[in-house]
RNA sequence: GGAGAGGUAGCGAAGCUGGCCGUAACGCGCUCGACUCGAAAUCGAGUUAGGGGUUAAUAGCUCCUACGUGGGUUCGAAUCCCACCCUCUCCGCCA
């Protein structure tokens, strides 16, 4: 949510803002809402000193025993018009609050003008692909499972019994692959706590309405979530929303801050409107897991801190050693709550393309504001919204995609990243069964 | 799921026979000051947030709102009534 007062004041900024974002919100219709809502404040608020004060002296007349009549027959019918006002206002401040609600957040001066993904600049390349000397081949022919049609597989990844049991878009991870996503993500938590600093959470993966609309993803995207049925509750679409709603309606201390938390948990997404893409492999699930990073900053680091989370995220990738690319996602391809995202991508041999494997978004108040998370300075004063971030760290079943890729040998086995070994057990390589 | 108790400031807690009690008693904590070589103890002062009006102002002044949430009764509600949420204790069930 945006601060009122920049939507009161500088209207104009924000109109700029929705534009480069593609947006067609129209601003003139919160202006109304707001010049009524402010006239309507007037009337009852001044009925309302109006009462206080009567109210006042027939408590005085009382306490010195005098009759009332006269003040409180006078008074009655001031009630009934407050009782209609407040009603009035209260439906003109809901309308309001709505429209606030759905205003996406103003992009960073820093973030490039741009219309979607092919115009997001890319900021570090890291790695250099590997030269096959056979055609690499897609994840899901190296570790699908699909029983007698192709038995020469690593049979890890198994949709159809995914399919069977739920749906498309689910996945049974067997065996050696069970283990793998196991392994990423310990590696992820260990130099997550133990390197970046980050404590260790686990949070409830179904959270209320209100923790969905403190990080922005309800009221407008509800048709992405999974909902529970005969309650008011979802399932977490990631982390972040459980881990930055930690302190909702809380006032943290300056000197605490920077706070970094990490979370290993699953996230399900409904991928409303995706259908078609991407409908082979194991790249985009309705379930899936991921290790998640949430840092709360002071305003005037927060953009340090958005620098060094998505350092942390590419060290992942490094130590893996494989090879990325970072892009900053332009106006137009950035999301809802975020004022500037990186986007780590991997590259996929088999794909031969590099694919999304984190993001990383500096928030700034966006969330703070909807989710009340507030700092007191050092010295006392009024207490400040922090900004907050998030990013992936990592994607972990993305991660197992990349490692299966880039590790293929011309035999059909996976070599596994040096730094996954300890992981596995000593386990180098992911042979035939 | 059943029975009972409770939700008031950063924390604890009083108020709950409706009216100088909400910038909230009292205690703790915190900030500043005094005392001290310094500290402790002691003493003094301060210490909720949001919104409206006025304004160059996030300065003053002023008004309104908030005692878990939402309604109701009343001239007036922390206080009375109803519904819901949450916490704690006991019972039941259970990994």
């Amino acid at each position: 949510m945006l601060d009122l007062k920049i939507l009161q004041r500088n209207p104009e900024i924000v109109a700029e803002a929705l534009k480069k974002r593609n947006s067609n919100i129209d601003l003139t219709a919160f202006a109304e809402l707001d010049a009524k809502r402010r006239d309507l404040l007037l009337q009852v608020e001044g009925l309302k000193a109006e009462r206080n004060k009567a109210s006042a002296e027939v408590a005085a007349l009382k306490r010195a025993g005098q009759n009332a009549d006269a003040l409180i027959a006078q008074t009655s019918a001031i009630g009934d018009k407050i009782k209609a006002l407040d009603l009035e206002v209260a439906s003109v401040q809901e309308a309001q609050n709505n429209f606030m609600l759905i205003i996406p957040n103003i992009p960073h001066e820093s973030v490039p003008v741009g219309k979607d993904e092919k115009d997001n600049p890319e900021v570090l390349r890291w790695g250099t692909p590997r030269a096959f000397d056979f055609t690499p081949k897609e994840h899901w022919e190296l570790a699908g499972v699909e029983g007698v049609k192709t038995p020469h597989t690593l049979a890890g990844l198994d949709f159809e019994r995914g399919a069977k049991l739920t749906g498309s878009r689910f996945t049974v991870y067997w065996r050696w692959a069970a283990r793998l996503e196991r392994a990423i993500a310990n590696f992820y938590l260990d130099v997550q706590t133990q390197e970046h600093g980050y404590a260790e959470i686990i949070p409830p993966v179904i959270v209320n309405r209100k923790s969905m609309t403190g990080t922005g993803n309800l009221p407008k995207f509800e048709e992405d979530l999974f909902k529970l049925e005969g309650w008011d509750y979802f399932m977490i679409p990631t982390a972040e929303v459980p881990v930055t709603n930690l302190f909702a309606d809380e006032i943290l201390n300056e000197a605490d801050l920077p706070l970094g938390y990490t979370a290993y948990t699953p996230c399900f997404r409904s991928e409303a409107g995706s259908a078609g893409k991407d409908t082979r492999g194991y790249i985009r699930q309705h379930q899936f897991s991921k290790v998640e990073m949430v840092r709360f900053s002071h305003p005037d680091t927060s953009y340090d801190e958005l620098e060094r989370m998505r350092g942390h995220a590419e060290n992942l990738l490094e130590r893996l050693e494989i090879p990325f690319r970072t892009v900053i996602l332009c106006t137009g391809d950035m999301g809802f709550a975020s004022a500037k995202t990186y986007d780590l991508e991997v590259w996929l041999p088999g794909q031969n393309t590099y694919r999304e494997i984190s993001s990383c978004s500096n928030c700034e108040a966006f969330q703070a504001r909807r989710a009340n998370i507030r700092f007191r300075p050092d010295g006392g004063g009024k207490p400040e919204f922090v900004h907050t971030l998030n990013g992936s760290g990592l994607a972990v079943g993305r991660t197992l995609v990349a490692i299966l890729e880039n590790g293929q040998q011309a035999d059909g086995s996976i070599v596994l990243p040096k730094a996954l070994v300890p992981f596995m057990g000593g386990v180098e390589r992911i042979e035939k069964p």
